[in-house]
DNA sequence: GGATTGACAACTGTCGACAGTTTACAGCTT
DNA sequence: AAGCTGTAAACTGTCGACAGTTGTCAATCC
């Protein structure tokens, strides 16, 4: 049997090139490296990461699935640009399938579950009080992802997951503002109060306002009716990033 | 090359193989012709389609990011099997998502798509009097794909639809009940009168009620707990359809 | 007789190449 | 000088072929 010298825990992680050759793209795009609206060239990508045309081919028609990039035929592929209007019903959605998943981790909720919530929670509020940023961002990530992983519904969680992804088109990560962060962190204590509880409804009704209010808070840092949010970044700057 | 003389409109809908292997494969899938479990061969399908293997392949990782097929490295693509508590997963997200996308609607209806609801309300009301539950089971269809199009959130629209195919993997079509045309054609009034009156709360609830009272109304039509629910279709005879 | 091992067949993953289309540019016409 | 047209380059869509892997079957050994 050859030595395999890369991770050499459960080979099946030695995944195909076509997966490879996503998540590099995916990265790229999600990190702003490629700007919306950047046109992608086969050739190129295939010569830049090594690799034959075939694999590149497939990735990009997961990256389209995943509404990363738009496909036409015999002219290539664009990273996609989000509208506003478009960028309001992906919040909305996502708000949606949070509320749900809220609603069904109340129903399904263990202890060991509700005691990871609450850690995370006192974690932030440490965060808050320390005026550490970064940290509260990074446990906000945590917070949620926790909520998405313990409601136990798979394909609401890969739906979930690739609409975040999708809104990093028109995200950028910034500083984050003291103000969201304290806000942010009532909301996140009426989630996890409702789902300890387990109120389903309630818990429902408390994700769902807790995105409205963080895409309210988004769309207050833009100005008021742009056509199309850019994440090309040259403006990124200026811009503060918020929490949900 | 064996000749695809279908739509010789719009040169542009001429679309790449790629898209008629994943729309034909898709079809025999949801039809049953694939039954649930079946293992398909790239070079199989190429041969059998007259086209090459490259645009199967892609074809089929568009199928495994719909949730139609899984693939395994080295191994293969297998038409999915859905358990059964991924079956009742999968209702309750399409529930949540319809409920959402009632609610939608309930805000930015117009006069032209509440009189469309009210026709096809009316239409079906006809058909459970004449007892046409062919009928009734178009027109029920029809009604949800009005919602599903006039709430206007495309990726919503996109996502359920996604849903719904994949829900196609445990349900067979058949004959249905008066019993649950009545209770169906209750809540649909529901639906509508909310939308129409413009409460989008109780839209929302009436949409997801709706699915969720489907959803008990196929398990009814279920033993007791079934490990896995096949699409291969040998006793799908004996089960009855149920609407929605 | 049962388990193991070896080879064979089939299939997937990947690659390079060719044909058709789109796009850009240069030259020509008005 | 502006617009049109024809040509050429680049790129996508598709195909056939090769290498590596997996699964199977039969022969062999305990």
């Amino acid at each position: 049997m050859p030595p395999l010298d890369q991770k050499p825990f459960h080979a099946s992680s030695v995944q195909s090139l076509t997966v490879l050759v996503q998540r590099e793209v995916e990265r790229r795009i999600l990190t702003g490296a490629l700007p919306a609206g950047e046109r992608l060239s086969e050739s190129a990508l295939a010569a830049d990461m090594g690799v034959s045309r075939g694999p590149v081919r497939e990735a990009m028609r997961s990256l389209q699935q995943a509404g990363l990039v738009d496909i036409v035929a015999n002219k290539g592929v664009v990273v996609r640009k989000i509208g506003y209007a478009e960028a309001v019903d992906l919040y909305d959605l996502r708000g949606t399938l949070f509320g749900f998943m809220c609603e069904t981790l109340a129903r399904r909720r263990t202890d060991s579950q509700c005691a990871v919530l609450r850690d995370k929670l006192t974690a932030m509020a440490g965060a808050i009080r320390t005026g550490d940023n970064d940290l509260y961002y990074r446990l906000n990530i945590e917070f949620h992802a926790a909520i998405v992983e313990f409601c136990g519904n798979r394909r609401a969680r890969a739906l979930y997951e690739g609409i975040v992804k999708e809104m990093h088109l028109f995200r950028r990560r910034g500083l984050s503002q003291i103000k969201n962060m304290e806000a942010s962190m009532r909301e996140h204590e009426a989630i996890t109060d409702a789902i300890i509880a387990g109120r389903a409804e309630a818990a429902r009704r408390a994700g769902v306002i807790h995105l409205r209010n963080g895409r309210d808070r988004f769309l207050a840092t833009l100005d008021p009716a742009p056509d199309t949010l850019s994440a090309s970044g040259e403006g990124s700057a200026r811009r503060t990033a918020t929490v949900e």
